[in-house]
DNA sequence: AAAACATATTGACATTTATCGATTTATAGT
DNA sequence: ACTATAAATCGATAAATGTCAATATGTTTT
């Protein structure tokens, strides 16, 4: 995978409408995805991609415990995300 | 389109390769779609494609001159990216 | 060991996205 | 008016993505 496509990668996180909610869910702290499941209408097939998405971005990371698997917001992959963000668009003044 | 259709929109200005690396090259100032094609390994309907899913997104903007459009970063909607960012990632604390 | 539960993976399908070549629209120069 | 140039739009196609139902994997409980 290129650099670029790494980059790109991160932002997928956000691209979709689904995954934003999930965001948004995680906001409160720790959660399960039997629980974000509860939330959200779509099927558990549906959920598990977005939630491989998610991780693969950085920006979410699963604790497994037993047969839960306990995601949340990892705050080191959103610094990474925002340094990203910042360096795409920072305007040179050379 | 939904709110979060509509922070969906913002972000898929950084999730193509090839909108990272016209991000990078509009970085050193405003540039003519003519001159970002001349750098890009892709046909001209298909940068024409990207440059409006970009402006769309609010991050970039195109002026129009004669038969040039110059596009450069759009520093509010760059802001306006850092604000969803934080709004989508920020941990609730109650 | 068997049953129940949580999650991941697979296979299928529909939608969206990226891409191209051809055409169209708009502008500039002759 | 004609020609050339820049950019957008259109139509087609291939690739990627989102979705589901079914199945598989791993864990806990009985």
């Amino acid at each position: 995978m290129t650099s670029n496509e790494k980059k790109a990668q991160v932002f997928k996180a956000f691209c979709d409408p689904n995954r934003i909610v999930i965001l948004n869910l995680l906001k409160s702290g720790e959660k399960c995805a039997c629980k974000l499941l509860e939330e959200l209408n779509i099927g558990q097939s549906t959920l598990s991609h977005h939630m491989k998405i998610l991780c693969d971005s950085g920006v979410v990371t699963g604790r497994k415990d037993g047969k839960w698997v306990h995601y949340s917001i990892d705050q080191e992959g959103v610094v990474n995300a925002k340094i990203l963000l910042d360096e795409i668009t920072r305007i040179n003044h050379d």
